[in-house]
RNA sequence: GGCCUGGUAGUUCAGUUGGUUAGAAUGCUAGCCUGUCACGCUAGAGGUCGACGGUUCGAGCCCGUUCCAGGUCGCCA
């Protein structure tokens, strides 16, 4: 009725013929004689001619952006556009109808390279998902959400839902609670993830599990975690261990990722990084293995040193190969870095290993004979390197040092292009010490300690591990998981340890620990993020750009106006009372 | 919540030391144009300079307050 074919399919074997096409007026060039219209839909454009006089009396009602259809015969151009596929042929119209008018002025142009403010984009949304980058962007995840589900299912996992109206979870971030009318005074609130279900599920017998899953957390977001709600390709497997599971995901993850990315895609099995030594190479729980760099611990080359902002610190370095070659100016750029709020150091160190096998620079004078064949010998400085150092409390010294590794890669242009390298985090501890000094879960309460029972009672807590893993993509976090801890007995002793009771669990929990009571089998699992690791085949730096309908920084959504004020019956239905004095309301 | 940066035409931006009528590009409107494809040419419309208050003879520009946005940290089972 209203095509025959589509903007994207036509080519110079479809002469002649008479076709029908539908879509939206991307361009008008009224040359006077003639006036030539491209015409887009999702699947490419094609060039209109309108050269009969009263089909150009006509033409003077069309707006950019206006739908249309249009009937007319496929011709071969004189001219020919090699840069789209339709480029050799274009459609002389014989009737253009309007579907839809554009009436009003285009708040932003679509399909132009000039940025505009996200949050008018946001508002106009519909506008902007039609920017053929953006509107890509969403086909493709699409397409990745259905090769997701293949390979799980493949894999033989059930996708089973869960509720989305759910119960409060104490652990984690907070809660979106939505008020029960019929339960006075009482509040769901939306899984923050569908932990708790899907360990049911495997109490249920369920052997292998699946789920694209909304979770929602209701924290501040970043350019990398989206506000308010987002997505998990969230799996749990009954009999299983964390050998299993990194099976599943260096199956799944590098297969999805070849199939719609150029770059190049690190297979299974990945590198496996304990989490401390992340923390002394890298600084950080979620290196870039693109990034060369390593840091080092010289503390011991400067016990008896004499440069006082090194006297009783921990001292990290990083040896820049071929650093020595950068002017003075980017030693004080870097230093001004690291002493930036963002950073925090009370300084940046530096000095220069000339081909010459001479310090120069920065603290060279500091730098002795003995430290010098110690840094060659022990830590890898190089001829013609230059090396940082870091100097302060251990802890502080480790994330600066990490920062810093992170810019000079940057700045240096020193990470690996076109390629996504994988690694796990293992080995997370099962608690740390809390800013009050209490010991605290690190990570996840459901985990299980590895060693079980016997480390829980016999270990400082702060020296047990977990079999707890993230899996790590070009510097971002793609997936968190554990193999979860299903003996109550441990549940409540790893519970006691960060100062709970058991009653505490009961109440907390008490679903999963009645259910634990009647036979459960050990069971492991974890959730890549959809949404991110979308972000990562799109190579986009903002994880909006891959959600059709995003929220902004403050999770408002600007296009339907939520959250937005309701009724006082709406408010009375509910329970609630409001209480604005706190902010004056609004 | 802290810190940094920003808010000027529909959009993206410029705006000097505080000084006449606030500019450019693009978009929009009208006219001209037979081969455009970022069409071209001519003309035109379009502004509460985020808001409020202050300093000043005079504020887009300086000061204060506030709102909004982006980035970043806190936060993120």
């Amino acid at each position: 009725m209203y095509r025959t074919k589509t903007c994207g399919e036509l080519n110079i074997s479809n002469v002649k013929e008479t076709v029908e096409l539908a879509g939206w007026i991307q361009k008008i060039r009224d040359l006077g004689a003639m006036i030539f219209i491209d015409l887009r839909d999702q699947f490419g454009i094609t060039q209109i001619v309108i050269n009969d006089e009263q089909l150009k009396e006509k033409a003077k009602e069309l707006t950019t952006e206006s739908c249309i259809h249009i009937l007319g015969k496929v011709v071969e151009r004189s001219n020919k556009n090699s840069k789209i596929s339709t480029g050799e042929i274009e459609i002389i119209a014989n009737e253009i109808e309007v579907l839809g008018k554009c009436r009003n002025i285009l708040p932003f142009e679509i399909n132009t390279d000039q940025e505009v403010r996200e949050d008018l984009r946001l508002e106009y949304r519909f506008l902007d998902l039609r920017n053929e980058k953006l509107h890509n962007n969403i086909l493709l995840r699409s397409k990745i959400l259905k090769t997701l589900r293949d390979k799980m299912d493949e894999l033989g996992f059930a996708e089973i839902q869960t509720p989305i109206l759910a119960n409060s979870s104490p652990e984690g971030a907070r809660d979106y609670l939505v008020p029960s009318r019929l339960n006075p005074g009482e509040f769901y609130a939306l899984p923050q993830a569908p932990q708790q279900f899907k360990q049911l599920l495997m109490v249920a017998g369920f052997d292998k599990y699946f789920q694209i899953a909304p979770c929602f957390r209701d924290e501040d977001p970043r350019a990398d975690r989206a506000p308010g709600e987002f997505y998990q390709l969230d799996f749990e497997m009954a009999f299983s261990t964390q050998e299993d599971v990194f099976k599943v995901i260096e199956e799944v993850v590098p297969y999805t990722f070849e199939k719609f990315t150029n770059w190049k895609v690190d297979k299974g099995p990945f590198i496996r990084i304990p989490y401390r030594e992340a923390m002394e190479k890298y600084g950080i729980d979620k290196p870039d293995l693109r990034n060369p760099l390593i840091i080092q611990d010289v503390t011991k080359c400067f016990t008896n040193s004499e440069f006082k902002a090194f006297k009783g610190k921990t001292i990290k370095a990083i040896v820049v190969p071929n650093g020595a070659e950068q002017g003075r100016k980017f030693f004080d750029k870097m230093t001004e870095y690291a002493t930036s709020d963002e950073v925090g150091a009370k300084g940046l160190a530096w000095t220069k290993y000339e081909e010459t096998e001479e310090v120069t620079g920065g603290i060279a004078k500091f730098i002795t004979e003995e430290i010098k064949e110690q840094l060659v010998n022990e830590f890898g400085m190089t001829k013609n390197s230059s090396i940082f150092f870091i100097a302060d409390e251990f802890k502080k010294a480790q994330k600066i040092a990490g920062l810093i590794r992170i810019e000079l890669g940057k700045r240096l242009e020193l990470l690996e292009k076109d390629i996504y390298r994988f690694c796990w985090i293992v080995d997370f501890p099962m608690y740390e010490l809390s800013d009050e000094g209490t010991i605290d879960f690190n990570h996840n309460p459901f985990s299980m300690p590895q060693g079980g029972m016997e480390t829980l009672e016999t270990k400082d807590p702060l020296d047990i591990l977990a079999y707890q893993y993230d899996l790590v993509c070009n510097g971002y976090e793609m997936a968190s998981g554990a193999v979860r801890n299903h003996n109550p007995e441990i549940m409540v002793k790893a519970f006691e340890i960060a100062g709970y009771k058991e009653e505490d669990v009961k109440n907390r929990f008490g679903a999963l620990y009645n259910a634990f009571q009647y036979g459960t089998p050990p069971h492991a699992g974890a959730a890549p993020g959809v949404d991110r690791m979308v972000m990562l085949i799109e190579d986009s730096q903002n994880i909006r750009e891959v959600i059709a309908f995003p929220k902004n920084k403050k999770a408002r959504d600007l296009l339907m106006r939520a959250p937005s004020v309701v009724s006082e019956q709406q408010l009375k239905d509910v329970h609630i009372k409001l209480d604005l004095s706190e902010n004056g309301g609004k």
